[in-house]
DNA sequence: GAAATGCCGACAGAATCGGTCGTATACTGA
DNA sequence: TCAGTATACGACCGATTCTGTCGGCATTTC
């Protein structure tokens, strides 16, 4: 529990190789695929899924793929799983579009919400960039959102 | 996805419920089940699962049942899901035990694995008595561990 | 000894996830 | 114009996981 998808793992890879080959105009789902040795098919539609969200431009015909539709410090690892995953919650009952029938007598899911922002607001903070670039991430603190309040 | 699973959240309840009644010795599954409307005889696999893991006292027989086997100041969240659903990665390979096919290919891992941690230090940090309290959490800041330093 | 309760394993139904296939559509370049 | 390459999209299926139920047994109280 509590994993991401293998779906949304695939996504954030796509984009950190894309990210990481900036020079190229675009990249078919297939090279990606080939690249980590992932379902070509899958990719495909994840990349769609993606495109369709607006993180990714597509570009159809020879030579077309992918590329980013922004720079990869503005892509967020959050827009990326809420693209391929939908919105989530960490308490099961989805609460926004339908609440769960026990709504009522459950008083769990309130203080829950409150760590559910917590995550949310640490993966709005992670970009492509930060994944695209592994060296050691031992002094950095550039923009200042490299840490995270929770008052509970 | 990146949700609690039903048993969880089921248990979190169980365990507010029974820190809400500290004067009763102990609690039947029944009770509590009945209280919340969630299936009896589910709640009892979970709860004696919590047993297993220490979290909970347990007494057969008449008038026996469930109780808090700490302070409930001192179960956090974190034992409780682990309890339930075992050890959880955000990554989709496990890593621990098996590791992914890909895992060479794969550089995302790792930054994620931060969050993993992040998150769960979030939730460590979150214990029983604080779901069962649920009054305004204006301007609570005891115990030093109401902020979690995330160094991306 | 009977009733209430916890303990445990097996199992079935449902939902979700991972992955494939087929087809339609769009663009490129010769 | 035409063939080739690529995206777009929907249907589908197998595997896994999740939720919930059942049955039998052990333990304690009255
Ligand atoms: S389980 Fe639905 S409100 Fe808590
Ligand atoms: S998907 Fe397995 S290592 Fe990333």
């Amino acid at each position: 529990m509590l994993k991401l998808t293998k779906k949304a793992d695939y996504g954030l890879m796509a984009l950190k190789y894309l990210a990481e080959h900036p020079e190229t105009v675009a990249l078919s789902a297939k090279d990606v695929a080939d690249a980590y040795g992932i379902p070509a098919q899958l990719l495909a539609k994840i990349l769609q899924l993606m495109t369709k969200h607006g993180l990714l431009r597509s570009h159809a015909g020879m030579n077309g793929g992918y590329s980013l539709a922004r720079d990869a410090r503005q892509i967020s690892a959050y827009e990326v799983i809420l693209a391929i995953d939908g919105p989530f919650f960490i308490t099961s009952c989805t609460k926004g579009t339908k609440s769960c029938e026990l709504t009522p007598s459950c008083t769990i899911k309130e203080p829950l919400a409150r760590v559910n922002d917590t995550i949310a607001g640490v993966l709005k903070s992670i970009s492509i960039q930060d994944l695209a670039e592994h060296e050691q991430p031992a002094n950095r603190a550039r923009e200042g959102h490299g840490l995270v309040a929770l008052t509970l």
